[in-house]
DNA sequence: GTAGGGTTAG
C-alpha cells in the first residue's frame, strides 16, 4: 500500500522520541506479544493510560490491532496529540493504519481542531482506499464541518456509497451549529426523502436549537409532534430531548408550551432549569423568573449552576434589586462557581447596571480571565452611567490587551461619542467599525445614525441609513427621531410614509418619535392627526411616553388650556414627567397661574429629579418673583435635591473642553473671557439687550448681566470663535436646556462674527445661522 | 440541550 511521500520527514522526530525504553511500574518479566496485548487491553480498560503506553512499549513489533487499541483510547478523552504522535509513529514503523486507526485519529484531530493534521490523514486514507469508509466518511465530515469547511465536508458525504444516521447527523450539526438554517433544513428533509432514514435523538437535538433561534415555531410543533410519535421523549435521551424541546419554545416566547414540556419531563437537570429560567428572562417575566430559581433551589442545590445564576443576577439588574444581587454574590462565591467566566461576567454587568462602576471595577480587576464580554459589560457600564470618557478608556485597554471589539461592544461604544456630542470620536469609530468589517451590520449602523443625528450630523445619519443593507424597526426610529431632535418635523413624517411603503410596521416607539418630531418643529395638527393614527389605525395603547410626548406638543405650541384637559381625560394617572412636560411650556408661555398649579400636582406626587423645582423656580423669577423662586429653591434644598450643574462641551480637533459658568479653569481662559466681553459690545450695537430674568439670584443688575455673559454656553462659543476658522460651524453641547438670553444672545453672535453656531442642549438642537435659530424660538 | 456585554423614545 502506497503512502504519501514525503510523512516521513516531518514525522521522525516525534516517532523517534516516542520510542523511548520502558520503565515505570509494569511488570519486567519476560511475555510473548499475545500477553502483552491482554495487559495492554487491561490497563485501557481501567483507564491507566500512562500504563498502557508502557505496556506498548514493551511489545515487539506492534502491528495495527495494537496501535489501533491505543489511538483509540487517547481519541476518546485525550490526550488527543498523543494519538496523532502515536499514528505517527506507526507510519514511521511502516505499519499500514487500517479502517480502524482513521476514524479514531481523526476524532482526535477534530478534537484539537487540527485541520492540517486532518487533511494529511485524509490523504493517507484515499490513498488506502477508506476514504468512503462509512465511520472514516463520519469522521472527516465531522473534522471539517467543526472548522466550517462545508465544500470538502459536503465532498466526503457525497462520495460515500451508503450513509448512516451518524453521517447525515454530522452534516446537519455542522449547518445546525453555523447557523446555516436553509441548508440545515434542506438537510433533514434530504435525510427522510432521499436517504430513507428516520431522525434519531441526535438529528432532532442539532435541529431544535436551530428552531429556536429562527423562532420557527411552526416547525418546532411538528418536531415535537414526531417526537412522541417516534416515543423519542421516553427513551434515555428523554432529558436532552425535553430540554432543547423546551428551549425552543421558550425561544419562540411560548412559555405556556414551555413549562409544559418542562412539567411532563419526568427527569430533569441543571440544564433544564436553566433554559426555562433563561425563557421567563427573555421574555422578560422577571418576577416569575427569580421565583423559578428559588423553586430551583428548593428542589435541589445540585442544579444549581453557573447559567442558573446568570440569569438570575439578570433579574436582579433589570428588577435593580440589589439585595438580592449580592445575595446571589455570596451564593456563588459559597457555591465554588464564582470563578466561571460566564458568572462573574453576570455579576460585572449587574454592579454596571446597577450603577455601582467601582464594585465593577474592583470585580474586573480581580478576575484573572477576562473575554470580550469582560470588557463589554464594563464599557456598556460607564456609557449608560453617562462616563463616556472612562467607556473610551475600556475601549483603549481592551485593545492594549489585544482582546478584539465584536458587533455589541461597537454598538455600546458609539452611543459614547453621541453622549459627549464628539463628531471626531465618533468618525474615529465609524473608521473602527469599517477596518472591522462590521459598517453594515444593523446594529451599528443604527448606532451611527443616532450618533451622527446627535452630534449634528443629520447628513451623515441619512448616508448611513440609505447604504444600509438590511434596516430593522429601530433603524426607521432612529432616523426619524434624529429629524425630530433637528427641528425636521417634515422629513421625519416623510420618512414615515416610506417606511409603510417599504412594508414596515410602526411600532409604539415609532410614534413617539414621530409625534416628538412634531413637537419640536411646531407642528401640533399633524402630531395630534399620528397620535389618532396611532391608536384607531394601528391599534397601539398609548404609554406614558406617548402621552407626554402629547402634552409637549400641546402645551408647547401654546395651548396650555388643552393640554391641561388631555392629562386631566387621561386614561393613566399622568406621572411627574407629564406634569414636567406641562410645566415646561408653563415656562416659555410665561403662565405663572397653570405654573403654580402644575407644581402644586408635581408636589403632591413627590417630584422625582431636580428639574421640576429648577423649571419652577425658573417661572417665579421670570415674573420677578424672586421670593418665591428663593422659596422653591429651599425647598429643593431640603427635600435633598440637588441642581445638576450646567456644562458645555466643544471638541476641537479630536480634543474635548468643558466648561461650567463663569469658569476660569481652561488654559486660554484670559482670551476667551476677552473675546467674549469684545463680542458682547459687538452685540449690543445690534441691539442685543440682556434679558436677566433668566438669572436666578436677587442680584444688582450689572451683576446680573455678568452672571449672564459667562454662561457656559457662552464661554464655549467664544473659544469655538477662537480656536476654529470662520468657515467651520461652531458646534456646542449642553447638558441642560440653554437659557432664553443665551438664546438670544447666540442668534446675534452670528451675525457679528459670521459664523454657524449649532447648540445641542438637553432639548434639542439649535442651528443658528444670520441671526436666526432653526427652532423658531419655539423651544 | 441552557447562559454573560448592545442600538431607537420622553
Amino acid at each position: 500500500m502506497g503512502l504519501p511521500r514525503g510523512h516521513l520527514r516531518s514525522f521522525s522526530t516525534a516517532a523517534v522520541r516516542l520510542h523511548r525504553p520502558p520503565s515505570g511500574s509494569i511488570s519486567h518479566e519476560v511475555k510473548d506479544k499475545k500477553e502483552w496485548q491482554l495487559e495492554l487491553e487491561q490497563q485501557i480498560a481501567r483507564g491507566q493510560l500512562a500504563l498502557a503506553r508502557q505496556v506498548f512499549d514493551r511489545i515487539p513489533a506492534p502491528d495495527a490491532r495494537v496501535y489501533n487499541a491505543l489511538i483509540r483510547a487517547y481519541s476518546w478523552r485525550g490526550p488527543f496529540h498523543a494519538a496523532i504522535d502515536l499514528y505517527r509513529s506507526m507510519l514511521y514503523f511502516r505499519v499500514p493504519p487500517n479502517k480502524y486507526t482513521f476514524p479514531f485519529v481523526l476524532k482526535a484531530c477534530s478534537a484539537l481542531a487540527d485541520l492540517r493534521a486532518g487533511r494529511t490523514i485524509h490523504a493517507h486514507a484515499a490513498a488506502a482506499g477508506l476514504h468512503t469508509d462509512l465511520f472514516v466518511s463520519a469522521a472527516l465530515i465531522d473534522l471539517y464541518i467543526r472548522r466550517a469547511r462545508f465544500g470538502p465536508a459536503a465532498n466526503v458525504f457525497a462520495k460515500m456509497p451508503t450513509r448512516d444516521v451518524v453521517a447525515w447527523n454530522a452534516m446537519l450539526a455542522g449547518y445546525a451549529n453555523h447557523g446555516m438554517y436553509h441548508h440545515a433544513i434542506a438537510h433533514f428533509l434530504d435525510m427522510q426523502d432521499r436517504g430513507g432514514l428516520r431522525p434519531n435523538a441526535s438529528t432532532l437535538v442539532s435541529l431544535l436549537p436551530l428552531l429556536a433561534q429562527h423562532e420557527a415555531l411552526f416547525q418546532g410543533t411538528s418536531v415535537h409532534a414526531y417526537c412522541l410519535r417516534a416515543y423519542l421523549d421516553q427513551n434515555e435521551e428523554q432529558v436532552l430531548i425535553g430540554t432543547a424541546l423546551l428551549d425552543m419554545y421558550a425561544k419562540c416566547k411560548h412559555l405556556v408550551y414551555a413549562c409544559r414540556v418542562f412539567h411532563g419531563m419526568p427527569i430533569r437537570n441543571e440544564v433544564t432549569w436553566s433554559a426555562l429560567i433563561g425563557g421567563f428572562v427573555l421574555c422578560d417575566r422577571m418576577t416569575e423568573a427569580f421565583n423559578l430559581f428559588k423553586d430551583m433551589l428548593v428542589e435541589g442545590l445540585c442544579f444549581l449552576s453557573a447559567t442558573s445564576v446568570a440569569s438570575a443576577l439578570r433579574v436582579c439588574a433589570s428588577l435593580a434589586d440589589l439585595r438580592m444581587g449580592t445575595q446571589l454574590h455570596a451564593l456563588l462565591a459559597k457555591s465554588g462557581i464564582h470563578a466561571d467566566l460566564t458568572a462573574g461576567n453576570s455579576l460585572l454587568s449587574m454592579y454596571a447596571k446597577a450603577g455601582l462602576m467601582n464594585e465593577a471595577m474592583m470585580l474586573f480587576d480581580e478576575t484573572a480571565i477576562k473575554d470580550t464580554i469582560s470588557y463589554g459589560a464594563l464599557l456598556s457600564g460607564y456609557v449608560q452611567n453617562g462616563k463616556a470618557e472612562e467607556a473610551f478608556l475600556v475601549f483603549k485597554k481592551m485593545q492594549a490587551c489585544n482582546v478584539q471589539p465584536d458587533i455589541a461592544t461597537m454598538v455600546s461604544l458609539i452611543p459614547a461619542c453621541s453622549h459627549l456630542a464628539a463628531l471626531q470620536h465618533g468618525r474615529c469609530s465609524h473608521g473602527s467599525v469599517i477596518i472591522r468589517g462590521l459598517a453594515l451590520e444593523t446594529s451599528i449602523c443604527n448606532s451611527l445614525i443616532d450618533m451622527y443625528a446627535k452630534c449634528g450630523r443629520i447628513d451623515l445619519s441619512r448616508q448611513v441609513f440609505d447604504k444600509m443593507p438590511a434596516r430593522d424597526i429601530v433603524s426607521w426610529n432612529t432616523m426619524i427621531a434624529g429629524y425630530g431632535i433637528h427641528g425636521l418635523g417634515k422629513e421625519a413624517t416623510t420618512l414615515f410614509l416610506g417606511m409603510k411603503n417599504q412594508g414596515f410596521a410602526p411600532d409604539d416607539v415609532t410614534f413617539i418619535c414621530l409625534i416628538a418630531a412634531c413637537s419640536h418643529s411646531g407642528l401640533v395638527t399633524e402630531g395630534k392627526h399620528w397620535f389618532d393614527t396611532m391608536t384607531h389605525k394601528y391599534g397601539i395603547l398609548p404609554r406614558m411616553e406617548h402621552y407626554i410626548c402629547m402634552v409637549d406638543l400641546l402645551a408647547r405650541g401654546g395651548f396650555l388650556d388643552e393640554a391641561y384637559q388631555f392629562i386631566q381625560s387621561m386614561p393613566l394617572k399622568a406621572d411627574v414627567r407629564v406634569w414636567g412636560a406641562l410645566l415646561g411650556a408653563c415656562r416659555i408661555h410665561k403662565n405663572i397661574d397653570l405654573g403654580k398649579q402644575v407644581s402644586r400636582m408635581i408636589q403632591k406626587l413627590g417630584p422625582e429629579g431636580t428639574g421640576n423645582f429648577v423649571l419652577l423656580s425658573n417661572i417665579f423669577s421670570a415674573a420677578g418673583r424672586f421670593d418665591e423662586a428663593a422659596e422653591v429653591r429651599i425647598i429643593q434644598k431640603v427635600k435633598g435635591f440637588k441642581k445638576s450643574p450646567g456644562c458645555s462641551w466643544i471638541e476641537i480637533n479630536g480634543s474635548l473642553h468643558a466648561f461650567v459658568g463663569g469658569d476660569q479653569s481652561h488654559p486660554c481662559s484670559p482670551d476667551i473671557y476677552h473675546e467674549l466681553d469684545n463680542i458682547l459690545v459687538d452685540i449690543k450695537k445690534l441691539g442685543y439687550q440682556a434679558d436677566t430674568n433668566f438669572v436666578l439670584q436677587d442680584l444688582e443688575e450689572e451683576e446680573k448681566q455678568k452672571a449672564l455673559l459667562y454662561h457656559s454656553e457662552k464661554l464655549a462659543i467664544a473659544f469655538g470663535v477662537l480656536s476654529l476658522n470662520e468657515d467651520k460651524t461652531i458646534f456646542v453641547t449642553k447638558n441642560i436646556r440653554v437659557c432664553g438670553d443665551c438664546h438670544t444672545a447666540i442668534k446675534y453672535m452670528t451675525l457679528v462674527r459670521n459664523r454657524t453656531i449649532i447648540v445641542r442642549d438637553a432639548n434639542r438642537f439649535h442651528h443658528c445661522k444670520n441671526g436666526q435659530c432653526s427652532c423658531g424660538d419655539f423651544w
